[in-house]
RNA sequence: GUCCCGAUAGCUCAGAGGAUAGAGCAUCUGCCUUCUAAGCAGAUGGUCGCAGGUUCGAAUCCUGCUCGGGACGCCA
């Protein structure tokens, strides 16, 4: 999609300065004029230079003589090598909202450039619920492949249930000590965070253990918890279980896999508040051996080599070596990471995969995708590693061993409360019946939208008093727009004026709010394609804040019902309705939805 | 020590080599008898960490330095 008058400014050029090579596709892309210019649209003929051979100002003159006298162009202006050009509205808007399902089909990408992709995130452990680290992860994960989906991919969002290991033995090994038997359902708590909260009493019972330890060893002081672990007596027992685990025990199995699943239910409920959805889930327990195969066929290959005491290492050159089997034969974090990439190769073949994981593992995944090269795997050029920063609140890092983490589930409950309360005060006595499920619909979207504002890899500030605001740059503050329209939508029906809208004649929208809103819905595919090929949701929030905010100075200066003849009102609520499309596909890309009213 | 990431307004953050560097919050000033004030308009606020370099043009690219965060495990 493109301005009419640019595609002929470009074949004018082409013809003006011979010599002139156009790359396949090219075309001259507009950019919004800034504010305090005067122009609806700027071409920035710098950046033309080397395609038409010529000095930028003498392209830029060119291209102002050309426009000058093009019919659909009101005023030309050239400033350095930036032509300012103000259209004509009737070609402004035939151009770009005009028609709305062209405006937004174009955000599809052409089918040649349409991908398989299998998107990782999530991958929680099962001892304990989540918390705000995995909300970021979570709303990162789904919104991308939501977003992904949305411009024309075919995306299939997968979750790695980390169910196995010396963390989950710990609140097992807490809960046969010290649980009585309790469950989810005899105590009313929520099956994750009831695990949870073993896993914090056997952390209480090993510090009670270290302390003593360090306290009758006084030659132990300098040492780490970590390193001290299996001189206490919860330490052994938890790798005991562990060991009993891997054997197959059957009674400390029956306990994995009741505990298991009250954490799974749990998060599922989680899961569902959000919106998350998965077309698989991979359990590590099921998954954790996969590697071992590629570790032989490595070896086999002469990829890997077998050092003395044993142990399988692989040698990545400037990126070091990395043991892929211990030297008793297990596994390791990577040789899993190995077998589950290539289980999901097998069971989607996809042209690309991408992990939604925390950037501290940014090694971790280099390694993983050198190592599937050095073995010939031609797709591992295709593998991203969405590396995302820490969560950190005004009092610093969140630890669970200090009770600091802030509980996805609570937060939740707190978001939609506030919502509720926010929505109460400002509707006074006449209490909408659906004011549940409107509060969860602004309580959420604000919570995911101010996820979605930061770019991703940075390491963001969570401050709950600032974050838990519904103005300003915010969920909300789009959603509001939507439902400004919704409104205007319900009253237009009312009046019977919805149906005799035959009148739009968009020459009428001359006044600068309504140009303005136009450039930017013109932007709307460019915007989301972008995004997704960075990788990068904020992109589309920073997108839709500029258009909600374009929307609201229109709403205040130009009355739509009540606009001065039928014509300009019918076209004007066309103009609204088209908005509000781009708004509510935009949040729906970010898993968004806008509320009836608000 | 080596490697990676960051440093932009009081605070939180945007800024695909391009115009006089932006937004929100905070502070201050206006605007609800007109379609929703979760809104709009305005004011205040900047040596873009420091020093060089490349370029017609650098917050953006390169080099060095300072400060902050992370990684460097036969943990995950």
């Amino acid at each position: 999609m493109n301005f009419c008058c640019l595609n002929e400014l470009k074949e004018h050029l082409i013809e003006k300065f011979p010599g002139t090579q156009i790359p396949e596709g090219w075309e001259i892309t507009a950019e919004p004029c800034p504010a305090d210019m005067t122009g609806d649209i700027t071409v920035n003929c710098f950046r033309f230079a080397r395609i038409f051979r010529n000095a930028p100002d003498k392209i830029a003159a060119a291209a102002k003589e050309f426009l000058a006298s093009h019919a659909e162009v009101e005023q030309v202006e050239k400033i350095k090598a930036f032509v300012n050009i103000v259209l004509k509205p009737g070609a402004l808007f035939r151009d770009s909202l005009a028609d709305i399902d062209a405006l937004l089909d174009a955000a599809k990408l052409p089918e040649s450039s349409q991908k398989k992709i299998v998107v990782e995130y999530s991958a929680p452990n099962t001892n304990k619920p989540q918390h705000l680290g995995h909300v970021r992860n979570n709303t990162l994960g789904m919104a991308l492949s939501s977003l992904l989906k949305r411009v024309g991919h075919k995306v299939s969002p997968v979750n790695l249930i980390n169910d196995r290991g010396i963390h989950i033995c710990k609140s097992m090994l807490a809960y046969q000590r010290f649980g009585n038997g309790a469950t989810p359902e005899s105590t009313g708590i929520k099956g994750d965070h009831l695990v949870g909260d073993f896993y914090v009493k056997y952390n209480d019972e090993l510090n009670k253990q270290l302390a003593k330890l360090r306290e009758q060893n006084p030659e132990l002081k300098g040492k780490s918890d970590d390193d001290l672990f299996l001189k206490t007596e919860i330490g052994r027992a938890a790798q005991t279980m562990l060991q009993q685990w891997e054997a197959g025990d059957p009674e400390v199995r029956k306990l994995w896999e009741t505990m298991n699943s009250w954490v799974i239910a749990g998060f599922e409920q989680t899961y569902k508040r959000m919106g998350v959805e998965f077309f698989q889930l991979y359990l590590e327990s099921d998954t954790y051996l996969l590697g071992k195969n590629v570790v032989e066929q490595g070896l086999e290959k002469g990829v890997f080599f077998k050092r003395d005491d044993g142990a399988v290492m692989v040698d990545l050159g400037k990126l070091g070596e990395k043991v892929l089997l211990r030297s008793d034969g297990t596994s390791v974090y990577i040789t899993q990471d190995l077998g589950t990439t290539l289980k999901k190769y097998e069971d989607f073949k996809p042209d690309s995969q991408i992990w939604v994981v925390g950037d501290e593992q940014i090694l971790h995944f280099k390694m993983l995708f050198a190592i599937l090269k050095k073995m010939g795997y031609e797709w591992a050029g295709n593998l991203y590693h969405l590396a995302y920063g820490m969560v950190n609140l005004p009092s610093g890092k969140m630890k669970s061993r200090e009770g600091t983490v802030v509980d996805a589930d609570d937060l939740f409950a707190e978001m939609v409360e506030l919502a509720k309360k926010a929505t109460l005060e400002r509707c006074g006595d006449e209490v909408p019946e659906d004011i549940d499920e409107r509060s969860e619909i602004i309580g959420m979207g604000a919570l995911k939208f101010m996820l979605l504002k930061f770019n991703p890899k940075t390491t963001m500030m969570f401050d709950p008093e600032a974050s838990v605001k519904f103005e300003g740059d915010t969920g909300p503050y789009v959603q509001y727009a939507g439902a400004r329209i919704n409104s205007i939508e319900r009253k237009a029906r009312e009046r019977g004026i919805m149906d005799s809208a035959s009148e739009i004649d968009w020459s009428l929208l001359s006044a600068t709010e309504e140009k303005e809103v136009a450039v930017r819905a013109f932007f709307y595919p460019q915007a989301l394609q972008a995004a997704a090929e960075k990788l990068d949701c904020s992109n589309v929030v920073s997108y839709l804040l500029d258009l909600a905010k374009a929307y609201n100075r229109f709403y205040r200066e130009c009355p739509v019902l009540n606009a001065d003849n039928e014509a300009l009102r019918d076209t004007r609520l066309a103009l609204c309705l088209r908005v509000r499309d781009i708004i509510a596909d935009g949040l729906s890309a970010l898993t968004i939805s806008i509320p009836e009213a608000m």
